[in-house]
DNA sequence: CACCATGTTAGCGG
DNA sequence: GCCGCTAACATGGT
């Protein structure tokens, strides 16, 4: 579930938070979330500040300040959480990072996601980002960007959509969201779809995701305790996980079908 | 209990 | 190579 606006959500709480701390103690419950032993990540980790945080697609980068970036990708499950060292959701994390402000960044669940260390100052050289696509929300991003990559392709739209190696970070809810927000079903064949349709979902895209950042996504757990912003586009959602509900639009019923393995939601009188 | 949901990758057949 | 499908992965919910 997490896609490009909750993981920016926390990419906005680390910033506000964590940006300028030291790691003075490291957590490893989950050995299998690493890259490497945690001997060696605790050793490469511990003393070290965390300078800088980024997002690419769906993975949260935390900058250090002796040139190694940790990789964090939640996957299915995984949240992060500000807590206090001494809270007993600490003990539970996958890997939780102790703070020298005496909180603990605690990444957790992190079931079939990661956390990776890498040595780099060059970001777009971190193995687990070499394969995606562009950032859609990019300023170079354009939308003759946008026609040139998907103007090509056989398939359907909505699993391009979420293909990563063709554009990064969005997932089931948004592709849901953009194309009811074109007017388009997630079955359409690119190949036949107009040079119009293609531009409406571009802008779509844009104006989702944007807004869908501005309001906090769509994740139900909160970064911390005073966190106002986790989730507060969940009423704005118009198809997801609405089946058998009425049609903001239309009121008729939402409809689900898998498309491409995963279920797609739609509205068959409002998108053709 | 079996099955489904999620994101990603690998593998298979067309 | 691309497309569409399936399975695998971990876990919790029905």
């Amino acid at each position: 579930m997490p896609e490009i606006p909750e993981i920016e959500t926390v990419c906005k709480h680390l910033r506000n938070t964590v940006v300028n701390s030291t790691i003075v103690a490291v957590t490893i419950n989950r050995a299998k979330s690493l890259n490497i032993t945690p001997s060696e990540f605790t050793g490469i980790v511990t003393q070290q500040k965390i300078i800088a945080i980024n997002r690419r697609a769906k993975i949260i980068l935390l900058t250090l300040s002796n040139q190694h970036t940790i990789t964090v990708h939640f996957m299915l499950e995984g949240y992060a959480q500000l807590l206090d060292s001494d809270e007993p959701n600490v003990l539970q994390a996958s890997v939780a990072l102790g703070l020298a402000t005496g909180q603990t960044l605690a990444f957790s669940q992190i079931n079939l996601g990661y956390v990776h260390l890498f040595p780099t100052i060059n970001l777009e050289e971190i193995e687990d980002l070499t394969e995606l696509g562009p950032e859609p929300l990019s300023v170079d991003f354009t939308v003759d960007h946008f026609l040139h990559l998907f103007k090509t392709r056989k398939g359907m739209i909505k699993p391009l959509l979420m293909d990563q190696k063709l554009i990064a970070g969005i997932g089931n809810v948004y592709s849901n969201e953009i194309l009811f927000c074109s007017r388009i079903l997630p079955t359409r064949k690119v190949k036949e779809m107009s040079e119009e349709d293609l531009t409406r979902i571009y802008h779509c895209l844009q104006s989702i995701l944007s807004r869908a950042i501005q309001l906090g996504g769509v994740y139900d757990i909160k970064f911390s305790q005073d966190d106002m912003l986790t989730g507060n586009y969940i009423p704005h959602l118009k198809v997801a996980y609405r089946t058998g509900a009425p049609c903001y639009e239309c009121s008729s019923p939402i409809q689900t079908k898998r498309v491409g393995g995963r279920n797609a939601f739609y509205c068959t009188n409002c998108q053709h």
